[in-house]
DNA sequence: ATACATGCAAATCATTTGCGCAGTC
DNA sequence: GACTGCGCAAATGATTTGCATGTAT
């Protein structure tokens, strides 16, 4: 009776799988490019339907760092994100989340604080040592 | 002398007051309506060109929290941003800025941190009461 | 057998851009 | 007059969706 009305799906699994794989945090064209490896016929509205199933049953996170371009992580200890200014990649930061800042907060306003999103920009550590 | 190569227009001189006199951090569409009321002619192009325009002098700030379109902001004190998950309005948090999170992310990682952007997420007040 | 999922192509949505004309310095 | 900005419409890029067919249960 488990039916919650998803069956699996080779292509479901080999995108969680490339995911899974990676640090990356990559986007769904990346994602497309190395699935279709494996399943050459794979479409990129695919990708996309089945990024939105995973999120959906909490298995992925999406993320938007206003580049115009969705990313996408399946790891989902919390954790705060790094983007580098000069090329863009996005690290994991291994740091604890700040426990406080939520209520921190909320006892200065009004409205209900559920969560927080937090990251920061900077310099990688590869592109310090280019300049 | 001052000639930076940039001339006054009055479309952009709209633009920055109709931003001038909203909170609700509108989006570039919004701001068309508005500015639309008192030169009827204005495109959308000349929107986006004119934001990207007072953006790059630093006059305002653009916005994203991921819901596919950007927002647009013309008060540059530093602030957090408050998103309700319910109707979308954003608030600006009267709440001094974390002065201590970049140094003390700083000292745990080599990635050099010039930047944090900082939202919460939750039910705003109205919502609150609608429930 | 009955859904749900796929591939493909067309559609959508926000944003950008090329071009000929208009406005500013 | 030289150069920047505009309006318009077409182009772009990421993502979504309709539909006929394939696949899992």
């Amino acid at each position: 009776m488990s039916s919650n009305g998803i069956k699996r799906s080779r292509q479901r699994e080999r995108i969680y799988h490339v995911l899974r794989r990676t640090r990356e945090h990559p986007t769904a064209e990346w994602i497309f490019e190395r699935v279709r490896e494996e399943l050459p016929k794979i479409s990129l509205g695919t990708v996309y339907r089945n990024l939105h199933v995973l999120a959906k049953q909490g298995m992925v996170r999406e993320l938007d760092f206003g580049e115009g371009t969705k990313r996408y992580d399946a790891f989902l200890s919390p954790h705060y994100h790094f983007v580098c200014e000069q090329c863009g990649t996005v690290k994991d930061l291994e740091v604890a989340p700040l426990a406080d800042v939520n209520e921190r907060i909320q006892q200065l306003v009004p409205e209900l604080i559920h969560a927080h999103k937090l990251d920061f920009y900077g310099t990688c550590a590869n592109c310090q040592a280019a300049s």
